[in-house]
DNA sequence: CTAGGGTTAG
């Protein structure tokens, strides 16, 4: 096209008058604008992937575009979505005249590369500015790869726009009919998305055509938002479902917590696809059967992707089962295996290993990662934090959590949870008035936090105080961690009756770790007739346990009451219990 | 050839 044609095609354009045209830029300030998005991790690892794409074999002249197109599309479609921008960018520097179906695989990476991201609604303008001038606007591909990067920022106003301005004259026939649909599509996706069921209805009840997709979305996004007849509903109207209208049903029975209506759906649909297993799998992450998620997963038909693992992973990590998580990590790095991890793997595993505190292990996955080129991300950054901080590395904490894109509730209370253990009472203090000035609003893991730096640094008043604007002030109840926390605190000090009392007021039942914190005050203090009742409820819920009969043994030889000692043997010599190293008073008696 | 359903941190 000459550079003529091209204006008076530009100048058609609805979208000539507005300012999008203003935000024109040539392929050198795209380059900027994009680049600092497209830094490959500093690996030799991934600059090797890079450089294969790149070194295309020679082809004759003639081929050159169209090897362009297929490296990019093939970047975008096999899931490296800065490889397809980075190609792109290659191919504007060589020249290369750019192919509407090149675009639109970049559009795309785009979208993905820049999800959530602020930088999102500056480049949808540049790259919308960018289409106009190359003439390619019309053209159905990357106008409704366009629409789809417009549906995605909070304000779909252009996204309507371009749906609107869309030629009543159809120039490219059918695939122009196809691609109204796929923006439609699109911006019914973004609505639901976004929470605007009203908006999503009526864009739903007016299009023209609908598609699985279409009604797919809608039934999903219904019974994510609760609003499961209406999806019930909905679904049995459809003409046509596959597995993916089945999952969106299974989607909001497991959002209401019905897992045994999902597995219902689950075991009577016809075809089962990667993501319905995956779907059921979270489904009892969520719910807490890490037994019945591990006979799922073991269960699945095809191969194993990547998705899977992770959720298995995290499955296990969240549920606190570390040991099983980092051996099912083990499975999927086996030779015969073999699912090259990625970031939110490696966030569960680091997790799984600061549960268990093995700090070498987690270094490993630190080093492997770095290896393979697999970049910090903050949800990962915040995992290491942990391990760190829990392993006592409080100065390599510090470095990650100030190298973090965004800081939120989760990091900060990473932070000053790791600041609490470590004696750092000052730091946490200050992290947290810190979090407050950004407007963060604390939680639960955040009191955790602080309560314990207080309790650490003794300091009764200000953990008292709070303790009570935890809940007064910032409406979170104290859990169970909190309570154990002031009791032993309380218990420490020698409030031993006030510890007492606290327990006798919790609304929850108390389970072994609080009443152990009071008698291990009552240790401490020497009080047989509250440590007999620690003693006792933590015999109850903690049976197998020896370390409490030793506990409240020592207390008794301390009052020199020897026949309680002597019954105390006899009931754990009746219960098989072991004597413990140490236990020095079972000798004594 | 684009659009929908899934996996991440305290």
């Amino acid at each position: 096209m000459t550079s003529g044609a091209k204006l008076t095609q530009c100048r058609r354009d609805p979208f000539y008058r507005t300012n999008v045209v203003k935000n024109y830029c040539g392929p050198e300030e795209l380059v900027t604008l994009l680049t600092p998005e497209l830094r490959f991790p500093c690996s030799k690892f991934s600059h090797l992937l890079f450089k294969c794409s790149t070194d295309c074999p020679p082809m004759p002249a003639a081929d050159v575009n169209t090897t362009w197109t297929l490296a990019i599309r093939a970047a975008a479609d096999q899931g490296h979505p800065r490889r397809a921008v980075a190609l792109y960018l290659s191919s504007l520097r060589s020249a290369c005249r750019p192919c509407p179906f090149a675009l639109a695989a970049v559009l795309k990476s785009v979208s993905r590369l820049f999800a959530a991201h602020p930088l999102l609604s500056a480049a949808a303008g540049s790259l919308h500015a960018h289409l106009l001038r190359l003439g390619l606007l019309a053209h159905p591909y990357p106008r409704a790869a366009l629409t789809h990067l417009y549906a995605r920022l909070p304000d779909t106003s252009h996204a309507h726009s371009l749906l609107d301005e869309t030629p009543p004259r159809p120039v490219w026939g059918r695939a122009q009919a196809h691609s109204l649909l796929v923006s439609r599509n699109s911006l019914l996706a973004s609505l639901l998305r976004s929470g605007d069921l009203a908006a999503a209805r009526s864009l739903f009840d007016c299009m023209p055509v609908r598609d699985v997709v279409s009604w797919n979305s809608m039934v999903a996004g219904l019974a994510k938002a609760g609003h499961l007849d209406e999806a019930i509903e909905l679904f049995d109207r459809m003409p046509e479902r596959n597995a993916a209208s089945w999952n969106a049903l299974m989607c909001g029975y497991i959002a209401q917590g019905n897992l045994s209506k999902a597995r219902e759906l689950f075991e009577q649909m016809p075809v089962r696809s990667n993501v319905s297993w995956i779907t059921m799998i979270s489904g009892y992450t969520k719910s807490g059967d890490v037994h019945a998620a591990g006979e799922l997963f073991e269960r699945i038909e095809n191969k194993k992707d990547l998705y899977a693992w992770n959720a298995m992973v995290s499955c296990y990590t969240k549920n606190g089962c570390a040991r099983e998580a980092l051996a099912v990590f083990n499975r999927m790095l086996k030779p015969h295996v073999w699912v090259m991890p990625n970031e939110k793997t490696f966030s569960s595993v680091i997790s799984a290993c600061s549960q268990l505190g093995d700090l070498r292990f987690g270094l490993w996955a630190e080093s492997f990662m770095g290896s393979v080129g697999i970049a910090l991300d903050d949800h990962l950054r915040t995992a290491l934090v942990d391990l760190h901080t829990k392993s006592g590395r409080m100065d390599r904490a510090f470095d990650l959590f100030r190298g973090l894109g965004m800081r939120d509730v989760v990091s900060y209370s990473a932070m000053i949870v790791g600041c609490g253990m470590n004696g750092m009472f000052n730091e946490a203090v200050n992290l947290f008035k810190e979090m407050s000035d950004a407007k963060i609003d604390p939680n639960a893991v955040t009191f955790v936090g602080l309560l314990s730096a207080y309790s650490n640094a003794g300091l009764m008043e200000e953990a008292r105080a709070c303790f009570s604007s935890m809940s007064v002030k910032y409406k979170i109840s104290p859990s169970m961690e909190h309570y154990t926390i002031m009791v032993d605190l309380l218990g420490r000090s020698g409030k031993l009756n006030e510890a007492y009392q606290l327990i006798v007021q919790m609304p929850m039942k108390p389970d072994a770790s609080v009443w152990g914190a009071l008698l291990l005050a009552c240790r401490l203090h020497n009080d047989v007739e509250l440590g007999e009742i620690a003693g006792y409820k933590c015999f109850e819920l903690e049976p197998g346990e020896s370390g409490y009969y030793i506990l409240l043994g020592n207390i008794y030889v301390e009052a020199n009451e020897w026949d309680k000692v002597k019954r105390l043997r006899n009931i754990m010599a009746e219960k098989g219990l072991n004597k413990m190293p140490g236990s020095s008073w079972v000798q004594a008696a």
